[in-house]
DNA sequence: ATCTGGCATTTTGCATACCATATACCGAAT
DNA sequence: ATTCGGTATATGGTATGCAAAATGCCAGAT
């Protein structure tokens, strides 16, 4: 008798309620424009375990964890309301940001191989002739973030990567925003094409410096001219 | 009539029984050797709840925020543990650390005040003659702490002291383990030297890159001599 | 002696019940 | 009419109860 050699996978992670309901509640809330309007958004306990068909604790235990990820702040006996960053706050996550991305750009120049930073110019094939970038904007925003993405992907950084998961969550609304002004996209393109440049040549400090000075840019873009944040 | 102008300070925070029990689970955990002994430290909720008197709920809510911070980790139906970081994850969070510290270095040259970068100095007033931090090393050790503390403050950027602030908490049990090996403690007092004359020069990239070769001396270290983590 | 299957116990996950507090409404007094 | 204070209501914080699942133990079989 021989034992059967399956190969398995571990079930490691029985998905509870409670997860299930953070994942939901947290793109709900990302993908809603909290910016829009004025008046706080409101996140009703029992509302919510009502609409989810669920009791009040594991939609609590969500919302716990979204309020230490910063997507939901909550007053003691008040109740919790979908988190609206302010102007210094944002200024900060793109400081934070542009740290841990010039440091992945290090990384790319001393750990990745050839082939992963050619996916890199992949994603911005289709955007070659002038005028391709204003026309395709939206289009053009996803690929953006995709780059981004995966310059921490390629640093082979985990903790980069998920340090930087919800920052990305954060700008997205902002971002999608800001990217249509000033003509910002075409610019960011270029910068994008510098960085690939550099990080194929290996050069260390030139990567992080080109990629330290697009979110630093992207910094001074928002100090200047975002007036809709408190 | 006239109205009392009496300045008050406007009570925002109602300290919460979960917030007292996640203040009390996180400093117990992170004053404790977690590294001491091989097998893992499980938290028991009704066992927690026993102990401080109150009901599970609150106790689950901090548990729930610490595993977040990743000073727990819960498997689904399996029960709470204090976290344990395996080698690559303490390496990660090196790397992180360097990049954020060396952006506050940035900062510091850019908006900080001479007296403020002088209390730097200060700190170490006392270890200026050779042989002294060898002998006085837990001594040295707070020091040493609270200079990297002090970047972060000086760099005026909260986010980048908050998203420090669990790394500090992480590394100190592994940092008072290694400060004392291999003379590490007189290579980082100099090394602290000539980052704080790079601060008073204003020289940006100089502060950032010995910085950041402070932090990534540390990793090279752990990389190398410690072989006492998964 | 070792391994397997089932039962008991323990413990988490979720639901519900209760309590304290904050807000809103309403009436009375000025 | 406006303001103040009290009460009602609603809502979050906490406690407890219940059920599912995992572990451990023990008996029986090989």
């Amino acid at each position: 008798m021989v034992v059967a050699n399956l190969s398995l996978k571990a079930i490691d992670s029985p998905v509870v309620l409670k997860d299930r309901i953070y994942h939901e509640l947290k793109s709900a809330i990302t993908s809603m424009n909290v910016y829009a309007d004025d008046d706080e958004h409101r996140l009703d306990e029992r509302q919510l375990s009502l609409e989810l068909g669920v009791s009040r604790t594991p939609v609590r235990e969500a919302l716990c964890r979204l309020e230490n990820e910063g997507f939901v702040h909550t007053i003691p006996r008040r109740g919790a309301f979908v988190a609206r960053k302010t102007k210094k706050e944002v200024l900060e996550m793109i400081t934070v940001w542009a740290a841990l991305e010039s440091m992945a750009a290090r990384l790319i120049t001393e750990n990745a191989n050839a082939e992963e930073i050619a996916t890199l110019r992949e994603m911005f094939s289709s955007y070659g002739e002038d005028g391709a970038v204003q026309a395709r904007i939206d289009e053009y925003s996803e690929a953006n973030v995709s780059f981004h993405q995966a310059l921490f992907r390629l640093s082979r950084c985990d903790l980069l990567s998920k340090t930087t998961a919800n920052l990305f969550l954060h700008m997205r609304s902002i971002r999608m925003r800001t990217i249509a002004e000033k003509d910002r996209a075409s610019r960011s393109i270029i910068d994008h094409m510098y960085i690939i440049e550099a990080l194929e040549a290996r050069d260390t400090e030139l990567a992080e410096r080109l990629v330290r000075q697009h979110s630093l840019d992207l910094r001074r873009h928002v100090e200047e001219f975002v007036d809709w944040l408190p």
